[in-house]
DNA sequence: TTGACAAAAAATGTATACATTTTAAATTAA
DNA sequence: TTAATTTAAAATGTATACATTTTTTGTCAA
């Protein structure tokens, strides 16, 4: 569980970095000779990452770098549209002052440290939602939402200019957060819709801009 | 990909069918040896089948025939209902009248075919959704439905009382034909929400009585 | 040239073998 | 007895080796 976690770990971010470019293929050889580790260990990480949509088969031999494309940037936003103002409604009346104060602790990591990295905005803006989402202890729903953020990660890449945390963002958070204390399910799901469409567009604007370039 | 093919059809089957029994804790050497393969195959195949639901890890070692619970059902069922009437929604636009007439011809194979088992039943009674939802062309929502459709099928078990194709059932499935038909797009999401809401209370219902007996 | 076919090369699937980790058993001290 | 610790057994992770499939290359006839 070492090696494998180790090389899961790498190789995704190498494809994320562009290290490894969108449609090349490649091979369970190739892969093992360069990171130096056995084709097994190759062959399970690449069938996880199949499974997350990092890489896609290709033919009988060999394995695809995934692409992108503007119609499945689309369906990944309206899928989190869907899903995630339902999470969030299952899991109000659940939701400790506890865990909006665990929550809050996010976002002041994100306020505090403007200089870290995008990618780990990223990942901070993430684990901010899913706390949200927690309470709602509906595991397959959860689990299905840690598949579509990572989807969605995977196309903003660490592109600086999608992942800044606007101030728009952090004051939605907060007054998420402030609704949510207060219980107002209704709001704070609209509320939150309208969050996630913002970041919809603007990552499917990004994507029409830099393909149609 | 033929042993490994094979396996994963047996081994899935098998637990269906509860030669394995739930909560039972198997080891790769035990299918290895029991099923004739190799460690290698029996990986491959497990992984796909705790990605899947049918085992889940357990500890370290081994691997646990997943076990039912009322919550789980309950909230597949949700899921169902939360996003096969989406699908359709989508797809109403999409549908050809020969796609239609396909569906009708797997209704008929349903009405007509009374003896054939009721797995194989379920399996027509998916195929007659899946081909509604197909022409929504949102290759991430239909994975999604395909795999929510393997969790229920693991709950239905091989059960002939809820798997039974009631009048009721294919009532509505022709209803829904006709509105789709007709393009009365909100008609039939509402006919289908319906019908999920139908089977699910079924599913749970069924699933209290074996339980709590 | 081009298309079909045969042979070689490369890639993947699977099995066996070894290394490491994990679980179980056994032993011992309190 | 029982809890802790050591030791043996078993299970998994990983590498190497072999078998099968797939792809490529090369040859020859039309």
């Amino acid at each position: 569980m070492l090696k494998k976690q180790q090389l899961y770990q790498q190789l995704k971010q190498d494809i994320q970095l562009q290290h490894w470019a969108p449609a090349q293929v490649l091979t369970q050889q190739q892969l093992a000779a360069h990171y130096g580790v056995s084709r097994i260990v190759v062959r399970d990480v690449q069938q996880q990452l199949m499974s997350e949509g990092w890489l896609s088969a290709h033919g009988k031999a060999g394995m695809q770098v995934a692409t992108f494309s503007v119609a499945e940037a689309e369906e990944l936003c309206m899928l989190r549209l869907q899903l995630e103002p339902l999470a969030l409604r299952l899991a109000v009346s659940e939701l400790s002052f506890s865990q909006l104060g665990q929550a809050e602790d996010v976002l002041r990591q994100l306020a505090q440290h403007t200089a870290i990295p995008s990618y780990q905005r990223g990942e901070l803006n993430w684990q901010f939602h899913r706390l949200l989402y927690q309470p709602c202890g509906k595991v397959h729903l959860l689990r299905l939402l840690d598949q579509l953020h990572q989807q969605v990660a995977r196309y903003l890449g660490y592109q600086e200019q999608v992942l800044a945390y606007t101030d728009t963002s952090a004051r939605e958070h907060q007054q998420l957060i402030s609704l949510l204390r207060q219980r107002q399910t209704d709001a704070a799901c609209h509320l939150l819709q309208q969050h996630i469409a913002d970041a919809s567009t603007l990552l499917t604007q990004h994507l029409k801009n830099s393909q149609g370039a």
